[in-house]
DNA sequence: TACACTCGATCCGGCTGCGTAACGAACTGA
DNA sequence: TCAGTTCGTTACGCAGCCGGATCGAGTGTA
């Protein structure tokens, strides 16, 4: 079922779970490293380091070192493809599944409260301020 | 009106968002940053570096960082305050609410094509795979 | 006037990420 | 067997961000 969500709804939404995640101690992935995690966990595998860098439009370098960091963080593994030995197939691990349960509370939570009323539209800027710059 | 999201729904949400976001080559910030923007541009005003820095328990030499960083974007600008002229005041601009109502616009397309049937959840971790690590 | 306090900016050393280029290993096909 | 291709990684230089300490300007108070 499609989710729908207006310009405000969207825009708290994406505030408040960021919101969470920036406040709480927990690891600041990059939004690559984040959007790396997310195709390897909700798409059908298996994944390659040459195909997420496709899929994404990142370069393979910064894919390797995407999984250098979430593999210390132990959210994914490398194996080697026995077929091809120069392939590598990221795996999922318990440990990144538990993370990103825990991310989708928080999206969903952000999503549950969306029932207060919004206090500003954003869409709309304020009224344009006189042109003089401070700073 | 609440949104209901799972959490399937929830992470492809995210995840098309955000490849959407690192794909394009417009300027990424970071999770902070954008954090600090979306705050400015849908709580209720005034917002000053103190504020933003106890609301989003960031440090206020990140939150200066971050402001020049949004500034020289134009997505942001400062303004001294005429009451209290060590204080400033984080004032919106018209190019940085089309950049978020740009990125509304990006939340919501991944939301409404979530009808399509998720082809796996992500809650569930993968059989677990052989305590062998190949690297 | 003198002193304590607050505000935001800047300095500092360190860390992390980026893309290009170059690399070794593995595979392919003649 | 051997040149050419493809895979992921590493080397390199660069840029950005971090927190703690420190700073100058502004404020409040006596």
């Amino acid at each position: 079922m499609p989710v729908f969500l207006n310009q405000d709804d969207a825009l708290a939404l994406w505030r408040d779970a960021l919101a969470a995640g920036v406040r709480s101690d927990g690891p600041d992935l990059s939004a690559r490293q984040m959007a790396i995690l997310l195709t390897v966990y909700t798409m059908p595998p298996p994944h390659t380091v040459r195909g997420l860098s496709e899929t994404l439009n990142i370069s393979k370098p910064a894919i390797s070192r995407a999984l250098d960091r979430l593999g210390q963080l132990g959210f994914a593994r490398r194996r080697r493809d026995d077929y091809d030995r120069r392939s590598i197939e990221v795996q999922r691990t318990v440990k990144g599944a538990v993370f990103l349960s825990e991310f989708a509370d928080q999206v969903s939570e952000a999503g549950r409260v969306l029932d207060s009323p919004t206090p500003f539209e954003a869409g709309t800027p304020p009224e344009m301020p006189p042109p003089e710059d401070v700073f």
